[in-house]
DNA sequence: GGTCCGTATTGACAGTGTCAAGTCAATGGT
DNA sequence: ACCATTGACTTGACACTGTCAATACGGACC
């Protein structure tokens, strides 16, 4: 409905029939736990005890718990970075403002469809990067895709700052409804969804006018 | 230097010489290990163990670690309406990008000044809202003036999508600075500022360009 | 003087993450 | 065919957490 585009594969990905290796199972309940009760219902034990294994089981599998974290953190930024790219890849069609567009149903879709591995992308101190360089490497893809964003928007212009503010657009955005006080107020995934995108839609025209704008206004400078 | 209109009070309020009663010294001490530690470091017994108290002298003051936490939501969720009420005070005096920046500068100084609090303010999970009305409440007071300023930069317009995108606007960039792939590479507190200030500029700048244009737009058609 | 109440203490309980051994089965080399 | 090794898992412990319950102290009030 949404975007038939690209791969599909979702965030539990895998076995379709039921895990049937330890390890998997430990992913699979971990996911569930975080997603049910957030990061405080995520507890070894109680992994160990849905997997119907001792406590001390699914040490076998990950070192600590940082460990278990850092892997849903590393499936979630590849799967945003994947999201990201399949937005960019159809930039061709489309003005700039559609490309904007895409862009945040990508990211924003991303965000309400898993809300919580999303809060714990963004807890540096859950997933101590020096240790875990995969989910840097798929944080750094996402990057890279808002870069690419920014380059397209902006008629091939690039600023660090530029980038900033696309990301912190839709990552604002996304924080805000989950966590913000607009989460209060908006009980349902769908009337989230139409918020987001009309307060994101209001970005892309006032952002598009205002290139044109400031263009047109050093071709001014320029001329004269 | 920065802003010296306004009351200048900074967070860690009340008593200069070093708060007497147990009830303000957990509070203190529950600030400095969060600001130091994060939230993993705010324990009630190491609380305790600071104060130079029992264990469970602190649950005389506060019945359990959420309303510890609430209160120093509370107290961050007002420091922060009070900095945006004086930034939009200040609206009168220069155009709509110099009353952006000062918003800006408000949200952004306060989440730079108090990374650890502004974390925690937006964690509802942390701080029910039905326990604590009065953190939702300053969170309320925070959000209207978000709303005034929308009306200020917008020539009175208003909708909930458009003080969305404001709000998202800044508090996307103080999470990605805080908590995102921006904190690792903007080490210092003056760098960090300098960045977010720059991506605030090019927002404010698109905006209000992209406004006029806008306006042009439709005065046009109706001419038409 | 006696009573009450707010403050603080001591002790316990369940829960957590994690270390250290121990059990047991499969595997691979000689 | 035997034996050593390795991996997966269990058992048991430790330190730590938040919180409940009962207890002691000390001043305020009648």
């Amino acid at each position: 409905m949404t975007s038939s585009a690209c791969a599909p594969p979702t965030l539990a990905a895998a076995s379709p029939g039921g895990p049937s290796t330890l390890r998997a199972r430990v992913l699979e309940t971990s996911r569930e736990l975080l997603a049910s009760g957030g990061l405080a219902a995520l507890s070894m034990r109680e992994v160990a005890r849905r997997a119907g294994v001792t406590h001390q089981a699914p040490y076998h599998h990950f070192p600590d718990k940082e460990s278990i974290v850092a892997e849903l953190v590393t499936e979630g930024f590849e799967e945003l970075a994947r999201r990201m790219t399949c937005a960019n890849d159809a930039a061709a069609t489309g003005g700039k403002p559609e490309v904007l567009r895409r862009a945040a149903e990508a990211y924003l879709g991303f965000a309400l469809e898993h809300p919580a591995v999303f809060r714990v992308m963004f807890r540096p101190e859950l997933c101590d990067s020096a240790r875990f360089p995969r989910a840097v490497a798929a944080a750094e893809r996402a990057r890279a895709q808002c870069e690419r964003l920014v380059r397209i928007v902006h008629d091939g212009r690039f600023s660090p700052a530029l980038a900033s503010m696309h990301w912190a657009h839709v990552h604002g955005l996304a924080c805000l409804v989950l966590d913000g006080p607009l989460g209060a107020e908006l009980p349902t995934e769908e009337t989230r969804r139409a918020h987001l995108m009309e307060a994101s839609a209001h970005f892309a025209a006032l952002v598009v006018a205002g290139i044109a704008a400031l263009d047109e206004l050093t071709a001014g400078d320029l001329r004269s």
